[in-house]
RNA sequence: GCUGCUGUAGCUCAGUGGUAGAGCGCACCCUUGGUAAGGGUGAGGUCGGGAGUUCAAUCCUCCCCAGCAGCACCA
């Protein structure tokens, strides 16, 4: 196809193909650039572009106030530049997609070959080799045609797969990194010597299903960071690495929380530390709860497949539930009971004993429900994603012009019980209808309608999660972030117009007749697996006193002060506190150093000084002074700190 | 489940085609020391499981299991 080739005022020449109007370029350039003020006449053959020289030179990360901006634009071009460092060391890798992520980027590659640990830093050199060359990027406009054509000759069939699927008819923006060119949006530098050859990283290989479709092939994913100074990345590093001192799996080993192990793949074996956060944190669930108007409840662990073919949990997740059966020559040809996978249906049996009446409404109904998962291997990950976990569930039954209020309500309980839990702030996050549901769109309709409504009503803004919604109804997720800011939802509050209907829910109305009530399917912690997991990760393990497993030891000095320490072990105890006596014949130097690792808040040395004046020397976890305080004194204020927030 | 990597003492990790090592921890002894590791001695390992190749396998090959990172999934 006939190209015209275009000078800029910067000197620059760039070709389009004949086909496109003066105002496509137009447009592709100023989106490209990032800029406004361009304007293009057409004079015949000869395309002229224009636009305030000093505007075009902008880009350039030395100059550039936002940092937000100068990374985006960074990790951008270093995309790009390891896309074209992979294709010249290996030239028959194919390209797919490269874009700029929170820290970074990754570029994901089509190669029989795996690429390897050594191989990234065979990429990171050759990258530095092209960020030498200094490159002036370019752009040129193509129509679709040329650029399918192109892609198509050069064996590159992600990218044709990629145009096919961009919306609209307009021309195409190509990115040239001296010889090497990408379909790309832009906007880039201007040269690849703006790039800081000392401030990024190839971090990992991974897979990853092209276009995130697990029917598709898996291709190669090389993530990358990269920020505007070597001092940046030195100090993400240190992150990093002070974040997996904060890993949950790692502090549950150093504080002998829990363990796990292959006999029982993504199940905890809680130690008595660990057990301790576990039944403090019920406690306190429970307290809430109370207070809150719920009733709590226990129903079966094992339930007839009957009732989750009802509910339709059996149709969409057979696959992941536990098949239990006695019988085995009966399991193999049909299986008939099956461990909870969640609770719901089970409350729905409670709430049809016997008949209810609206005056009964709102029915807010907890329990603190074991659900069994046959959860896919790769998801598992230390507590945070079991196959066997515990909800603080709760199903409110109530009318439709209720949903509001109790949506509100349910949302001040959560931010309640985050907030005494060391959460100021979370994410909200509103999932709609999914491709695979269960109900009629009316209802869709009302139930989102309704559940956006209430949590606006009840002053917040959710991010929008298309498509992510359960197959009964819409979903509020209250999600928390764990040491290296990866996402876990832990709330949930839900609109169900479907499962009353399925399983056959109703009350009495005030006009004497059979109404369906609405279910709100909700959990404040989400699991309580999770939710330690995330405390532990959250407090790097120094956990709120309350909490904390072991609260206080107090350790001896001298062999002489042993039984003073005993006794003041036990007069803490009986005052409420979780403490132990560390009488072992070594030095405090030792003691002090092994109860920090394990992250014990607080430490109550006594040697013959305290014995003498009935004292004891009081050194809290990080923290280097000590002082010296009359037990009594010390027992009131640790008694207060040791009781839970809800109570104080 | 998928791609890649990993699996050696309780923990963190070295190591080799000829049946194994360190530090910490643990046990015992010495030490009684004032706030992040006092000293000595010793015990402890089917080298994740199963097959195969080999005179010989912890090491090489295959299968399985578990874990890690990411993807997909998450009622």
């Amino acid at each position: 196809m006939a190209q015209i080739s275009l000078t800029f005022p910067d000197g620059n020449a760039r070709s389009f193909d004949k086909g496109v109007t003066p105002a496509d370029v137009a447009t592709s350039i100023s989106n490209s650039l990032g800029k406004k003020a361009i304007s293009a006449h057409v004079d015949g053959q000869h395309w002229d572009l224009q636009w305030p020289i000093e505007q075009d030179s902008s880009i350039s990360i030395n100059t550039m106030k936002d940092e937000a901006a100068a990374n985006e634009l960074i990790r951008h071009d270093l995309a790009h530049v390891m896309a074209r460092a992979v294709q010249e060391i290996w030239p028959d890798t194919k390209v797919t997609i490269g874009p700029v992520i929170e820290n970074g980027w990754y570029y994901d590659f089509d190669r029989a070959e795996p690429f390897t640990p050594e191989d990234l830093g065979v990429i990171e050199k050759k990258m530095k080799e092209i960020i030498n060359l200094r490159d002036v990027v370019k752009t040129e406009i193509w129509s679709r045609e040329r650029a399918t054509q192109f892609y198509h000759d050069n064996g590159e069939p992600y990218k044709v797969e990629l145009i096919e699927a961009i919306p609209g008819n307009e021309p195409l923006r190509m990115y040239w990194h001296g010889h090497w060119q990408d379909l790309c949006r832009g906007p880039h530098l201007q040269h690849t010597g703006q790039l800081p050859a000392d401030a990024f990283r190839l971090m990992s290989i991974a897979g990853a299903y092209w276009r995130g479709d697990s029917d598709r092939a898996m291709l190669q994913r090389i993530y990358g960071v990269a920020f505007t100074g070597k001092e940046k990345l030195k100090q993400y590093i240190h992150f990093l690495e002070e974040a997996e001192k904060r890993d949950h799996r790692r502090l549950g080993r150093e504080m002998d929380l829990f363990h796990m192990q292959e006999e029982a793949p993504g199940q905890v074996f809680w130690h008595p530390n660990g057990w301790t956060i576990y039944t403090e944190l019920q406690d306190y669930m429970r307290r809430q709860q109370r207070k809150g108007g719920y009733v709590e409840v226990n129903t079966p662990q094992v339930v007839d497949r009957k009732l989750w073919e009802a509910s339709g949990h059996w149709e969409k997740y057979q696959e992941n539930m536990f098949i239990v059966e006695v019988d085995e020559e009966h399991a193999r040809e049909k299986a008939i009971n099956a461990l909870k996978p969640m609770n719901c249906p089970c409350h729905v049996q409670i709430f049809n004993q016997g008949l209810k009446s609206y005056r009964d409404l709102p029915l807010r109904m907890a329990e603190f429900g074991s659900c069994n998962r046959y959860e896919p291997s790769g998801a598992l990950h230390g507590v945070m994603r079991v196959r066997g976990f515990t909800q603080d569930d709760g199903h409110i039954f109530c009318r439709e012009d209720q949903i509001e209020g109790e949506t509100a309500e349910f949302i001040r309980f959560l931010s309640e019980v985050y907030r005494d839990l060391g959460f100021e702030n979370f994410s909200v996050k509103f999932s709609d209808r999914p491709d695979v549901r269960s109900g009629s769109d009316e209802v869709w309709d009302k139930a989102e309608a309704a559940l956006l409504a209430a949590t606006r009503a009840a002053g917040i803004e959710p991010e929008m999660n298309p498509g992510e919604g359960a197959f009964y109804g819409p979903k509020l997720e209250f999600v928390l972030t764990d040491a290296i800011g990866r996402d876990w939802q832990c709330g949930t509050h839900q609109v169900d117009f479907v499962l009353p209907e399925r399983l056959n829910a109703t009350y009495i109305a005030e006009d004497g007749a059979k109404h369906r009530p609405v279910m709100l399917h909700r959990a404040t912690l989400g699991s309580f697996e999770r939710f330690i997991g995330i405390l532990i990760e959250e407090h790097a393990g120094k956990l709120p006193f309350w909490l904390a497993p072991r609260q206080v030891v107090v350790a001896s000095i001298v062999t002489e002060a042993n039984d003073y320490v005993l006794e003041v072990t036990s007069k803490l105890r009986a005052a409420g506190i979780r403490a132990e006596a560390d009488i072992r014949n070594e030095k405090i130097n030792y003691k002090v150093r092994e109860h920090s690792v394990s992250k014990v808040p607080v430490i109550l040395a006594c040697g013959m000084k305290e014995v003498a004046e009935g004292t004891v020397t009081v050194r809290r976890l990080g923290e280097k002074q000590t002082k010296v305080e009359q037990l009594e004194d010390v027992k009131n204020v640790l008694s207060a700190d040791a009781t839970a927030p809800d109570k104080r």
